[in-house]
DNA sequence: TATTGTTATACTCTATAACTATA
DNA sequence: TATAGTTATAGAGTATAACAATA
């Protein structure tokens, strides 16, 4: 691999990346439409987990996506019994979203839904690569710079 | 870890590999704009680049999408002058898509800019890492099952 | 009749802008 | 006036269904 031998398009680490992240989330999307879930509401799932009870615009911030979008996710949320919207009294325009048993319930059911899928993904992997491959994209997420 | 601590959701390597696909695919996105070309536009020229002239349907059925879209795509690259079509003689009804010299063009500086962004998605990782990573998700995408 | 490409239409996701209520 | 949430509307991307030309 050398000046005159560039790394064709298909074999860059963007162009890998975005097919396989398409495959997988397409994959994660059909699954958690079991549970009566979307990808968005399973990354507000996930937030309010990880951050405890949260007012809408501040989840829409941290997601990176319209607080319009929060309302309708929210919603979803609210009617499947998985959050509530608890009014702040101190300030009454403010709601918290609260994560509920049964949205805790869903968030562990969608875990072992990627965990299922992490086997189907990485089967013609060795070990070996397989651990590589999850250190590096740990290194990626948990570094700097990522929405969501 | 072992069966009483399960791997969370945001570490199992379907939701990071969603989440950094997502994040590639939206600065290639971002980058191909100055070429005015779309996502689906490199797809379908890179088809042309590895297969040769091609028809319209089975360029839909190689890509995974819905055969009229094929023709929005093939559409503006004609626009761009990065594809012709061919009638085919033999089968009026076909017509072969070729990758022009613009076209060839494009998909090179398509290449570079995916080579500039790996650089910049990969920066946090130390050289054996990333050559891991690359090795990987080669093995991966150039594996069974994968669409486009 | 079956197939290729096209057009017409509709659906999903998400954003922007206008609005309500509280501050 | 400014802010939190909501509602109304619009745009991008893609699919499905109806259609025209050719086989």
């Amino acid at each position: 691999m050398n000046a005159a031998d560039p790394v064709p398009l298909t074999a860059t680490t963007t162009y890998r990346l975005g097919l396989l992240g398409a495959l997988a989330g397409a994959r994660f999307t059909e699954r958690i439409g079991s549970l009566r879930l979307k990808p968005k509401d399973v990354a507000l799932l996930g937030l309010l987990q990880s951050d405890g009870p949260t007012a809408q615009l501040t989840v829409a911030r941290r997601l990176g996506v319209a607080p319009s979008l929060v309302v309708t996710v929210a919603d979803r949320l609210e009617v499947l019994g998985a959050v509530r919207r608890l009014r702040d009294q101190s300030d009454r325009r403010r709601q918290q979203l609260v994560l509920t048993d049964t949205g805790q319930e869903l968030l562990t059911r969608c875990a072992a839904i990627a965990r299922e899928l992490d086997e189907e993904l990485t089967a013609g992997l060795d070990p070996a690569a397989r651990q590589a491959l999850d250190a590096a994209l740990g290194t990626l997420t948990t570094g700097p710079g990522l929405p969501s």
